[in-house]
DNA sequence: AAATAACGTGTCAAAAAGACACAAAAATTA
DNA sequence: TAATTTTTGTGTCTTTTTGACACGTTATTT
């Protein structure tokens, strides 16, 4: 048995929903097409599987063809399937959700995609249903990091608690309290004090905690309680 | 545009991974093989995606057949893609969860499919990837449970805490608190009190509940903690 | 009638969470 | 120079939740 016989075959892509944070708002990147099909409209970054390619390396290529990183965190979160879901074709996408420190990517590779940072609140309408795909990403998002220390990846190797606190608030589009934030986030251990100060405040500088790497990757999979409330 | 060129289109399957509880052990409906490939071989229950057929309803049409049931708790938990996972073709698999009342499906479906409820713990071999579909459902299933109520989708529709408890139990492998457990459960205020008793148990018999649906289905992304500590 | 098994409810101390106060650091303003 | 403002770090207090455990009840078995 060399083949499936009778049986029909379909086009598989991956789209990625890459989300980056500058310090004040969640961000997201997307690129504005200038291809067809839906030539000037904005669009999630994607392609197709090939032939001798695994699914994470697809995503991993694009990835990097449009940042120039490897090494990002990327975790599969699903797979749209509708008959109709390309007006085109019918293609089956694997949607892959990626964390990355904004200020951390190859600028003329975002440039030559025509690919922008784009504020979550003031995202355009896409084409397809990446529009869902932008939101079950985002649910995904809001539910692994209330129970998960998964935000560390959008933010610099140093940062200060108040810098988390911050990105978490815009994760959850809420206000949290100083105290008991900086309080939980220390109860975990994760936080290595680095000695240094953020200088660029204007005020009292912040402490510059680093990830504990070991204690990260060991402990990643407990379950915390980041947020005050159910989330969902 | 009606088509795009040059692109490979690859076969697309669904398995689906079926959970079931008996009273006492977590068990998996799998079938074993009278057909090629690996014919003689156990394996989840999966088929092709039809051309004109959404991923669900391909789900949902494997688990009408095997089971003879509609309205089953069915969820999405990703899509494995490597290149050789299937020595035949190259095949893409989107995996379902499912959850069911064991004593609620058509036997002789079950059969015709040469298919059997096994319980995890003896779980033989399966072909291709399925050992790591299992192990992907079974970490869902353990992450889901331990946060959502989703047990209930595998209780017939009245049943007591002990009942529930010994799910649980059987989930995540280890023992539970009675009192504590049934704190808890009733805390969420999901069941309610059917005035009636388990009268196939020997001893003292059981009060049995049922869900309150509209708090379930309104309270059912919020965050519990059903389990005492971090489950992975 | 006593023993055994399973079930329901209650108590208590420790831990965690939420609300809030105060003091220190650094720039700005009077 | 001194007062003001903004931001940050730490602490306290009360309420809620958790985990550990005791006791009485129901129904069968010995």
């Amino acid at each position: 048995m060399t083949r499936y016989e009778h049986t029909t075959r379909l086009l598989v892509a991956t789209d990625c929903i890459i989300f980056g944070f500058d310090g004040e708002e969640l961000k997201l990147l997307l690129v504005k097409r200038n291809f067809e099909p839906q030539k000037g409209k904005w669009s999630l970054m994607g392609g197709f599987v090939n032939d001798d390619e695994d699914l994470t390396h697809g995503a991993e290529r694009i990835l990097y063809d449009l940042t120039g990183l490897t090494n990002i965190y990327v975790e599969q979160i699903g797979t749209f399937g509708e008959v109709n879901r390309d007006p085109v074709e019918r293609t089956i996408s694997v949607m892959f959700f990626a964390l990355i420190n904004i200020h951390d990517h190859d600028e003329t590779a975002v440039k030559t995609h025509n690919a922008h940072w784009i504020s979550l609140k003031h995202k355009p309408n896409l084409i397809f249903d990446h529009d869902k795909m932008v939101e079950k990403a985002l649910e995904h998002l809001r539910y692994k990091a209330a129970l998960h220390p998964l935000g560390f990846e959008l933010l610099p190797e140093k940062f200060s608690i108040p810098q988390l606190q911050k990105l978490y608030e815009a994760i959850y589009d809420m206000k949290l309290d100083r105290r008991n934030f900086s309080r939980k986030i220390l109860s975990t251990q994760l936080l290595i004090d680095t000695g240094e100060k953020n200088e660029q405040s204007v005020t009292k500088k912040a402490m510059l905690y680093r990830l504990d790497e070991v204690r990260y990757a060991d402990k990643f999979h407990s379950f915390w309680h980041f947020m005050p409330d159910p989330v969902m």
